[in-house]
DNA sequence: GATGAATGAGGATTCATTCAT
DNA sequence: TATGAATGAATCCTCATTCAT
């Protein structure tokens, strides 16, 4: 039971990843999950409602961060590794993102399912307590808008090396160029 | 004749920017249009085709840019103006690029109708000129990144005032801050 | 369960034959099987696929011949056998063969479907067959077509009496008739 | 004027040849008659009276029989020839026949449209005077129905070399088959 | 708990034909 | 006479969802 409840949850993600949410068939899931289609809509109700519920597990899955743990530390290095660690979870999950940002543009997706939405007050919220911290007089939201456009433009554009398949120094190269683009106005 | 067609294009951009593509009905199209369904497809022969002609119409109306002849002039102000302009022209257009974005996402825009790349490939060429006329070495690729992720995390989140109507002195103190964070890596 | 199958068959092959393929409509079928139009592509998938199954069910059904039989039994009647056969065979399907041969020329008949060439390719066999067990040196296939020929001939023009509510001695003249024909170039 | 109504004539006969009276579309014959689709209902009204028009054409064009001048000279070898003049002529419009039949037997063709109908009544008329000249007693229908299967078994199965390309002793051999046939039964 | 069977609603597209010029 | 423009009516087919077992 949990079993096919997982298979689906596993199927659906990867449907939907690959069609996004309208062009996804709750047939194809189905099918795919090894399941009848009829099981899908007995423990998930309704596609909209399988839809929400893979997204959910996804965030959780893959979009935890370290964001307080380093404002609390207070590194100065804070900014590079914020942009380091999310840089390389984008990569990591390219599609899974894509589909997210695209699904959010659609409005398909709602508070705190809104991927756009849930990064940026992350990202807000872990650099008010960083400036909080080391008494810097700066406006934390347009540090999170700054560093959500950095992130999204990774998505848009697929590179030919994803962030986590490169060089130590290759990486540091872009790092340093981000956290100099940041620091600029502080 | 040219006033049907016209009123299909018309009634065709709205319906794409309120639903997107797939959500989208030849069927409510035509009567936003107050034409028969058909003479739709006399005219555009497929919905893809019509979803196609009004992009390539779209693109072409709203994002012409002044980024070479800025570049020729020899600017010292390059990266605020093209900042500027863009930013206008993406306030004024808000919803119309969210499903441009949105549809690049999905995988329904390609070649000169991604939005995105166009974008992209403009700035690069724009910034690229501009580098050779002021001497100056870097890479246009990376900042045309920026720029665009600029552009998109102004896309992504709606502000409670659109950028056209802020006051002068809000839009500089906006200006101030990108271009401050451009010029840091010159 | 095979209870719609079944009346999804029976409704087709009546709307087939009344109309032909083309001008039958899956919802004519569907309202004639009483049965909703959606369940009729769950169980066929396609309209084509449905006439497919539908042809082959019939000639399955109808065409069955005891050809081989008679030329392995080596009566001297052979010909006169297996047109009674096939005379009563037509007479009792005329409006399927019409929609069958109809088709046929139409292209939309492939392979084993062919009703026209299924009938040939038996009667060639069967007879080739009996001609070796009576060491008769002839080419079986110009009696195959000679007698596709007359059974066509009986396809395109409908009696007033069909050949199976015929008299016993008006059969036996119309048999006599083919047979003397037939053996003529023996 | 005379010239676009040829135009359109002769374009439908080729579309009607070549997908059938269904599958032709207006559009189609328009565009390879290089003619307005809308010419083509100011000249024939519909698509059915097209149809009928040029099936009426082609019928005259090519159908023209010396069946009765044959019957009038009394020849000895009469059914020799009229079968030789058959296959010729049908073995070089054997699409055509094969859609004239097609279509007969899906009932579009009605009174003296009806190529079978036309061809068997055709072949009964002039037999019955070749009889009545030659003092014969014997049912013109029988060997008129007779010739007609012959002939339709040439319309069903193409033959690798059509009739009227076959050298004169294949062509005869043929005939004497035939003819051997026909003559049994007198 | 799982599923085979069935469906209402809708969607893109095609076609013969008419209108107005 | 010829035609560009427009359309009502259908057609095949798909999808999310429910029913009965």
């Amino acid at each position: 039971m949990r079993d096919k409840t997982d298979q689906i949850i596993k199927a659906a993600i990867n449907v939907f990843i690959k069609k996004g949410f309208l062009q996804s068939t709750t047939q194809e899931i189905a099918k795919e999950a090894d399941v009848a289609e009829v099981t899908l809509y007995r423990k998930f109700s309704t596609k909209q409602n399988l839809f929400e519920t893979v997204i959910k597990k996804s965030l959780e899955n893959h979009f935890k961060t370290r964001i307080f743990k380093l404002a609390e530390e207070g590194t100065d290095r804070f900014f590079e590794e914020i942009l380091d660690e999310r840089l390389e979870v984008i990569s990591k999950n390219h599609q899974l993102i894509k589909m997210l940002v695209s699904e959010s543009l659609m409005g398909n997706l709602t508070g705190d399912l809104d991927f756009p939405s849930v990064i940026y007050n992350g990202l807000k919220a872990g650099i008010q307590l960083h400036f909080e911290k080391q008494n810097i007089a700066a406006d934390p939201g347009i540090f999170a808008h700054q560093i959500t456009g950095i992130l999204v433009s990774n998505v848009l554009f697929v590179k030919e090396t994803p962030y986590y398949k490169l060089a130590k120094e290759e990486k540091q190269k872009i790092l340093d160029h981000y956290t100099t683009s940041l620091m600029a106005n502080l």
